[in-house]
DNA sequence: TTTCATTGGAGAGTGCTACTCTCCAATGCA
DNA sequence: TGCATTGGAGAGTAGCACTCTCCAATGAAA
């Protein structure tokens, strides 16, 4: 396959696939000539895992990278790839140890990992984000205590086990689990997001007993 | 209390406040001399909203700023200003009503709806959302039917109902509500997404019986 | 009363991301 | 033989979110 065909198969710009092999997001074609590649349905489908992360994920390009770098790594296991995935999926930020604040949400979110009988690497930078969260949260007049954060937490468990997790084949080929485990991860958690922006909507409705008003757009869209 | 205090209060520098107050994100202080305005903890507040929804929730600013404008606007109740809130939320699709992917997905969504006894707008962006994110999930060779999808919708409802609009004052002050709501959306959101990290590590762990290896840090980190 | 740092405001400039465009020589199909 | 296509490199662009510079008016301090 040529790159106009991969580019016909995939529906990125050549310009875009171009820049996709620069950037090492792509992996090169296997070169026939001088100036012929042969590209083959691995690069459709990692250009279709690109487009939907980017797209529907939102992801940055480097986070994408990232992910791509831990799989084609032959060195790491399966879930050193998982333990990479999350590590390049989580915001960075930067813990203020000496603040109470953080002090308390780490501890807050300690005692909840402990509470749901998970193992988690102690660094895990999710940890940091999740703490960070419950900094803002607090700043914003609105803490959330042990018994706000439960629920999410028992749901988050329910859908990892019963769900997110049962799609992956953790025995089979290792580009394959990542590259599904990380589908589950940004595209479901971007459905879920949807979702529950759907049930608030139907739930405000029904408190408000009118429909129309809860859910017209706004005065003006673009 | 002057620009500089203003500033100390919040912690956002002096260049970025006077840029938030010139994109409208910020409402101009009550001007008391040609080079003196004051400003109110209503002031502290807003600029600590639009902090939380940028550092953690990822949301541009023209999204904050709709949001913004909806909750303003004296004209819309507080289920308009729901609705509009979370139309800015929803990332902008094209439809493709000829592709018969997007079909099935739209009738999917549909569907799950029906089932969930969920009322909701029929061009609410949401829908559209959902329905894009299950035809990447198809391209992706991973589609979703209905019996993946109902837990996720189940779980986001429990939250909905149980939590989520638990915390909102429908009947307080305008502004107040809205910003409650689109905190619990976003902000719980993002927790939500770091409790799914967490326990589908957890539960990789636990398949794999070796818990070192599946969250160590990648090869290199930045 | 005279400094002089501070203030609000406007405009231009910066750094980053994710492309997108232009150019070019080598190639291979017609 | 002719000429569009290909792969590759570099520069250019658009959008976003600031950030910097400048300025005259001001008001607190000396």
């Amino acid at each position: 396959m040529l790159m106009s065909q991969l580019r016909a198969e995939s529906g990125v710009p050549i310009a875009t696939i171009k820049y996709y092999l620069r950037e090492g997001l792509l992996p090169p074609g296997e070169q026939t000539s001088a100036t012929r590649a042969e590209y083959n349905a691995s690069h459709v489908r990692r250009l279709r895992l690109i487009r939907a992360l980017v797209d529907v994920g939102r992801l940055p390009l480097a986070t994408i990278r990232k992910i791509i770098e831990a799989v084609e790594d032959e060195q790491t296991s399966v879930h050193q790839m998982l333990g990479a995935a999350h590590y390049a999926l989580s915001l960075p930020v930067e813990p203020a140890p000496d603040d109470p604040d953080w002090q308390e949400a780490g501890a807050l979110v300690d005692e909840m990992i402990t509470e749901m009988g998970w193992v988690i690497y102690p660094d895990a930078p999710t940890r940091a984000e999740l703490a960070q969260t419950l900094v803002s949260l607090k700043r914003l007049g609105m803490p959330a205590t042990r018994d706000d954060l439960l629920p999410y937490a028992r749901v988050a468990d329910e859908l990892a086990r019963e769900h997110d997790l049962r799609k992956v084949r953790l025995d089979g080929p290792r580009d394959t689990a990542v590259e599904t485990l990380v589908i589950m991860q940004v595209l479901y958690g971007r459905a879920l997001d949807a979702l529950r922006r759907l049930a608030q909507e139907a739930e405000s409705a029904r408190i408000a007993g009118k429909v129309q008003a809860a859910t017209g757009p706004p005065p003006e869209g673009d």
